[in-house]
DNA sequence: ACAGAAATGTAGCCAAAGCTAATATTTCCT
DNA sequence: AGGAAATATTAGCTTTGGCTACATTTCTGT
């Protein structure tokens, strides 16, 4: 066995304590490229939890130097923020179309896609690129 | 949009929140049917946890109805706890054997199965199915 | 310019899921 | 039967991620 019993049960915990960083980090990046600039209330609509929630998701973003806030001011990427939202939306986005590819419909492709991108290790990202790929491939030979 | 914004987030905290109960009873039934009782000590080497914790997550599944207790005495299944453990096992199972006729070597599509599982919807699961039924009738026909 | 609306911040609460340490019970072996 | 080992429980701590209620600041429209 390649793993011992319980290190992936480890590793699946801590995937928990950055996905939330991850969601959050990319809608913020999301948000400013959209709209210029993100602020909380923009956050807790997004993720539809309460203005404290985003506050204090916030503090410990910043804490672990993701973003940089100032009081009563936009929230913005650090530069390791902006590497871990883009890292993170590339995942996204491959997970999406991959179910897509795969036939899933739309609104369940990116209701499950947000749920997965979470979970998955560079070797399954790579084989869905390639389902991808292929995928295009055969629709052009139509 | 089919979905509010807000919508799809409280779906994935609510499936977190079933996470652990429906590993937990997928654990409890793998290890009874093994070893025919299911005690703690098993469930906190499984998850790579203490005891103790294991101890309190089991007097959660209790109150909600999954496993009945009784103290110093193995762990058992109710009905409501069985029919969920062959639900997640059998979704466990899709999504493994979906990554491996995908192409994801065995380890590391044993360790993500574990964190997608939870975030399959029917739409997907169907596609991952009808995608093995079609590897499986590939493999067949060389 | 200023009143009210909107946004942000603070205090303090809760439950879940993790831990260690200490204690209790059961089981198993000699 | 007695003691060691295994198992279970209890007490008490931490962090995370939710919440409401209230206070403060900023923005906006007249």
């Amino acid at each position: 066995m390649p793993t011992s019993p319980g290190s992936r049960h480890r590793r699946i915990r801590s995937d928990h304590a950055t996905e939330l960083a991850e969601d959050y980090v990319e809608a913020i990046a999301e948000i400013i490229s959209q709209q210029g600039v993100c602020r909380g209330t923009d956050l807790a609509e997004r993720f539809a939890v309460s203005h404290v929630t985003v506050n204090r998701t916030i503090g410990r973003l910043e804490r672990d130097g993701y973003v940089k806030t100032e009081p009563y001011a936009p929230v913005e990427l650090t530069t390791k923020g902006q590497r871990l939202a883009s890292e993170s939306s590339a995942r996204h986005e491959i997970v999406l179309q991959f179910l897509v590819a795969l036939g899933v419909p739309q609104a369940s492709a990116a209701i499950d896609s947000e749920g997965i991108e979470h979970h998955c290790s560079e070797d399954t990202l790579r084989c869905m690129r390639k389902f991808i790929e292929q995928q295009d491939g055969a629709q052009n030979k139509k």
